[in-house]
DNA sequence: GCAAGGTC
């Protein structure tokens, strides 16, 4: 049967020579005779098989490639269809018989043996040598089934997984389940960065090899996570389980990401808490011309010593008058937004559209699925210049909401979008592909869709435009500030609701060299407050500034601190910033009419976000023991902290460049948390100290 | 019962 089966191989590398002698001349008989496309199918023609990393790849690059003649064959994996077309390379494979089709994300996952079932025994160190399986993820059978069987008719693989490191490490999975079916196979990866037609053609014709580094890169991290979760979800959960209470029946998973997430709103929690508010004192100047008030801010801002601003403001009473030194009237703009990534549209829903990121996920996913919009997991905050972004802007001229604004952009208001810093060379930004009806959609998916479209008409189309003045005055001997803004084009701002231009006051008209006497000069008093707790939009921009999880998955993990009961979310109550109230009314002397009256609440809504149902993040005593427990033990790296996940990245970084490999990084790394896990055994007293200390004695 | 990463 092996001798068969070698034999067969032996001819098929012949016919393979051959096909490709023979193609080559087929195209350039074709070349005169354009009309006969795909006419001559003889045994000898190359037959292809191409995979992408979903459905929706597969589908988009089978019509470019087919030029829209492809039949869809259903498969046993009902996402899943086999486009069956034929389509000419160019060289070396020439014309051939493509079968194109998909997986979905990975197939392969990483386990333990059997015999690492059990929690306590063998102990959950030996997690960290113990053998990793990779095995075909029992809900991905039918995908590799399909991909093995389709390989046995093709003499040719062609991986179509998206341009990253996972989807690297996804077409060696996809290389691995076509090798079952056919060893002989010539395995090449297009590399693609948007499925735009020109693009994807160029891609086919440009194939290359995988990349083994970034497979390698990928291959450590998932047994990294594998091997370092489990022990350390085992550790915690066994041994802090005899402390009884809460704990008897809790998982404490760690994980690399779930825990410096957990990390960070502990953190903040400690700032809060620790924070010791400071006295200041300030002083203000408001003077009225043509109906307006304007308010003069200190050019010092705030000092935290009352005699001194006493002092100052004396010298300003004294004065009497201020005189103009400076009048600057210049032309401003407020831009407009980069276009849409992921993280961004996760924090605007928490912020604007009274979400969760993770609720924002699943709406934008589903619109992604009917095919409303774009891709929504993408790192790329620029259009890559081929699309066509007119064509898209006139899909929404039809809205009864932003229908007009899109009809506006069509008839000449068109603006190229600004470019972004980043390009995950995978996907666009996200965007409306085409017009859907708010009756179509449910709650969550309308006010998704209408954010993507208005951010995407934003992006096409022009900046705010206003004038800024800037008014200087001396005052005594003290410098005060006004500045006024006055919008003239709101432009983007129509369409886009959520970029509000405050602070747009029409200064009066003030002279360089005037003098007058302010109607009003105020000494005011105010205690700095302490930041606050950590919203969920803050959050994922310390993870996506930290490296922390992907855009595809940070989401999860904030949802995943909460089920662990690691943290809650309160709603946050309405507060200012800084409290400061005046303390003393111009003209006024010391000591006298201490006026309070005035309500001098400075600034009550810095920006957006604040107040209005934004929910914070507050860790529970469970979460705070954790992580205070590991900082108490004082390693040289805390498990709590992003500084590991971190080096993680940078490892992959290095084996992706050729700078180490996936053994040297396994072995260091493993060893490095062996170490921590060994400290962490000898310290657990200090660890479960902790845990007594703000579990049982704080509770309430 | 446990991770993080893809995708549906």
């Amino acid at each position: 049967m092996s001798i068969l089966k070698a034999r067969r191989v032996a001819s098929n590398t012949h016919i393979h020579t051959l096909a490709l002698i023979t193609s080559r001349l087929y195209i350039q008989t074709c070349r005169f005779k354009s009309t006969s496309k795909s006419t001559s199918k003889s045994a000898s023609t190359m037959k292809v098989l191409c995979v992408a990393e979903k459905p929706s790849i597969a589908k988009a690059v089978a019509g470019h490639l087919s030029g829209g003649q492809v039949q869809a064959h259903n498969t046993p994996e009902k996402f899943i269809k086999n486009y069956v077309f034929d389509y000419d390379f160019g060289r070396p494979w020439g014309n051939c018989q493509v079968t194109m089709t998909s997986v979905l994300g990975h197939i392969t996952s990483a386990v333990f043996p059997p015999q690492y079932k059990k929690w306590d025994y063998p102990p959950p160190e030996h997690l960290f040598d113990a053998p990793v399986q990779i095995i075909t993820s029992e809900d991905k059978k039918k995908v590799a089934e399909n991909i093995e069987k389709q390989a046995r008719f093709a003499n040719a693989l062609c991986i179509w997984t998206d341009c990253d490191r996972e989807g690297e490490h996804i077409g060696f999975e996809i290389c691995e389940a076509a090798k079952k079916g056919n060893r002989t196979l010539d395995i090449k990866r297009a590399r693609f960065s948007n499925i735009e037609r020109a693009h994807i053609l160029n891609a086919s014709r440009n194939l290359i090899s995988l990349d083994h580094k970034q497979v390698n890169a990928v291959a450590s991290r998932i047994e990294l996570d594998l091997r370092i979760g489990y022990a350390f979800t085992r550790f915690l959960t066994t041994n802090l389980r005899t402390l009884g209470g809460p704990f008897e029946k809790l998982i404490l998973s760690y994980g690399s990401c779930q825990f410096p997430t957990l990390g960070f709103v502990v953190d903040r929690y400690f700032r809060v808490r620790n924070f010791k508010p400071e006295q200041f004192w300030s002083i203000k100047v408001m003077h009225k011309r043509e109906g307006i008030n304007v308010n003069f801010g200190w050019a010092r801002n705030r000092l935290f010593d009352r005699a001194s601003v006493v002092v100052l403001y004396e010298r300003c009473l004294t004065a009497k008058k201020a005189k103009v030194t400076k009048v600057q009237e210049k032309p401003t703009k407020k831009l407009k937004p980069l276009p849409l990534t992921t993280v961004e549209m996760q924090k605007m829903a928490t912020i604007f559209l009274r979400m969760t990121g993770q609720q924002a996920m699943e709406a934008a996913e589903s619109l992604y699925n009917k095919g409303f919009i774009s891709y929504p997991r993408t790192e790329t905050d620029r259009f890559d210049s081929g699309m066509n972004l007119r064509a898209l802007v006139q899909k929404q001229t039809t809205s009864q909401s932003w229908g007009d604004f899109a009809q506006n952009l069509v008839n000449g208001g068109f603006q190229q979008p600004r470019e972004g810093r980043h390009d995950d060379k995978a996907h666009p930004p996200i965007h409306p592909i085409t017009y859907v009806a708010p009756s179509a959609l449910n709650e969550n998916e309308k006010k998704v869709y209408e954010f993507v479209v208005r951010r995407f008409l934003a992006c096409c189309s022009e900046d705010a435009k206003g004038v800024s003045t800037d008014v200087d005055i001396l005052y005594g001997e003290e410098s005060f500030h006004a500045h006024g803004v006055v919008v003239l084009e709101r432009n983007y701002l129509e369409v886009y609701i959520y970029d509000k231009w405050t602070g747009t006051v029409q200064l009066p008209k003030f002279v360089v060299g005037e003098q007058f006497e302010p109607e009003e000069a105020l000494m005011t008093e105010g205690k700095t407050s302490p930041p606050n707790y950590l919203t969920e939009a803050d959050l994922i921009a310390l993870m996506d500034a930290n490296g922390i999880g992907t855009d595809a998955t940070m989401a999860e993990h904030i949802q995943k601190i909460q089920e662990r009961d690691y943290v809650r979310t309160v709603p946050r109550t309405a507060r200012s910033d800084d409290d400061e109230e005046v303390v003393e009314n111009a003209p006024a002397t010391r000591g006298g009419r201490g006026g309070r009256g005035r309500g001098g609440r400075g600034g009550a809504t810095r920006s957006t976000g604040r107040g209005g149902g934004v929910k914070e993040f507050i860790p529970t005593q469970l979460g705070v023991a954790l992580i205070e427990g590991f900082d108490r033990m004082n390693f040289e790296t805390s498990l709590g902290k992003p500084f590991l996940r971190k080096e993680m990245e940078l490892k992959m970084k290095a084996i992706c460049e050729g700078r180490s490999t996936k053994e040297i990084v396994l072995n260091e790394s493993i060893e490095q948390y062996r170490h921590v896990y060994v400290q962490s055994q000898q310290k657990l007293a200090v660890l479960k100290a902790a845990c007594r200390e703000y579990v049982f004695q704080n509770s309430g």
